[in-house]
DNA sequence: CGAGCGCTTGATTGAGTTCAAAAATCGTGG
DNA sequence: CCACGATTTTTGAACTCAATCAAGCGCTCG
């Protein structure tokens, strides 16, 4: 059940099987059906989740009550509303499940044991708030240099199988695209 | 000279004149002129700066050509390219000075020092790293889902005197606008 | 099996870009 | 301090990418 996150864990950090079997007990694995909710805007945040199957996205509702995705976490993807857990605010965007997902869920306490019994892991999860950082970097810098048919190309490059997984509307969403623009674009890719 | 910097951190968090003391000798000011360049696209970063006068901004250059701003840092901001700093990687962004500037440039062994002298420094920084997220997902959101003109308008809500200090054409490359429509914006809201 | 959702296609509109050129401002050297 | 060249800003006109509005198709799932 938890092996995709021991998986994680030996392939990216030396962990012994002694350090995991302490992990174990700590940890709590949930279960969520496509569509529902697990953070609401206004909430505070109480932990950070790791997918073990499925996915999750979390996305914002504009002015004008469009949805507007901010990343998706498929298996082995870490999601969180950072700024919510970190500083206890409100969160400023919603989650749910786009798939039944069961995934783990870490609140602070956990992870204070997690950097006790793997210390090389603290600062693993400080790189990990660097790379989201930079990936939300660039898909600024791609949305105010990109055409939308460049950005969905780079899309697809960067996830090729959760490409195929997602249905278009929400990629578009992801993008900044209509549903009727990608659709186009793709039609259009697709004649060569 | 760097009382600024001092003054910072008296205004945020609990520290004594023995312990900023301590610090002085450590600090190193830095002076640059307008338009000169602090750090390239492929090198790599060595410290994070904070600006006591003048202002730096942060750039790339796509490829067209075309220059997209990702950050300004006035009077009391903090800059650097974050991800070539912890990781060591080649820098994804230009680093210039858009007026006259005398900034502290900090290397990560000061970095060290500050947590040893001031503890509670480290959290801090972590916090500002946290706040540094945030502030770009709130603009890929905003560039997701708003007209120029709204940008614009949040922009000078948020930075009003920054606002007044910077050329259009900066304004407007940080907005992902050209000159020409950011004018035009100008044109419209200046006529009610 | 039908209602709703997702996707496609068409026609039209519109925000913002591009290209061009004039007007205003800035900075620097004489 | 003024003058001149360079840069920045403004304005105009044509164009383009993507949004909007509208309709129809196909699938799923309740």
């Amino acid at each position: 059940m938890i092996e995709p996150f021991f998986d994680y864990l030996r392939t990216r950090l030396t962990v012994t099987e002694t350090q995991l079997s302490q992990l174990e007990p700590l940890l709590k694995v949930k279960q969520v059906k496509k569509g529902q909710i697990l953070l609401r805007v206004g909430e505070v945040c109480q932990y950070t989740s790791f997918v073990l199957s499925g996915c999750l996205r979390s996305y914002v509702i504009d002015t004008k009550g469009r949805e507007h995705i901010i990343q998706f976490a498929p298996e082995n993807w870490w999601i969180s509303e950072q700024i919510s857990l970190y500083k206890k605010e409100p969160a400023m965007y919603f989650i749910d499940a786009i798939e039944d997902t069961s995934f783990l869920s870490m609140d602070p306490s956990f992870l204070e044991s997690l950097y006790r019994i793997v210390p090389e892991a603290r600062p693993f999860m400080d790189q990990a708030l660097i790379n989201s950082l930079r990936s939300f970097q660039k898909r600024l810098v791609s949305q105010l240099s990109e055409s939308g048919e460049q950005r969905y190309l780079a899309f697809i490059r960067t996830y090729p199988t959760l490409a195929l997984r997602l249905p278009l509307w929400m990629i578009a969403s992801y993008l900044g695209l209509t549903p009727e623009s990608l659709s186009r674009i793709r039609k259009e890719l697709a004649g060569r």
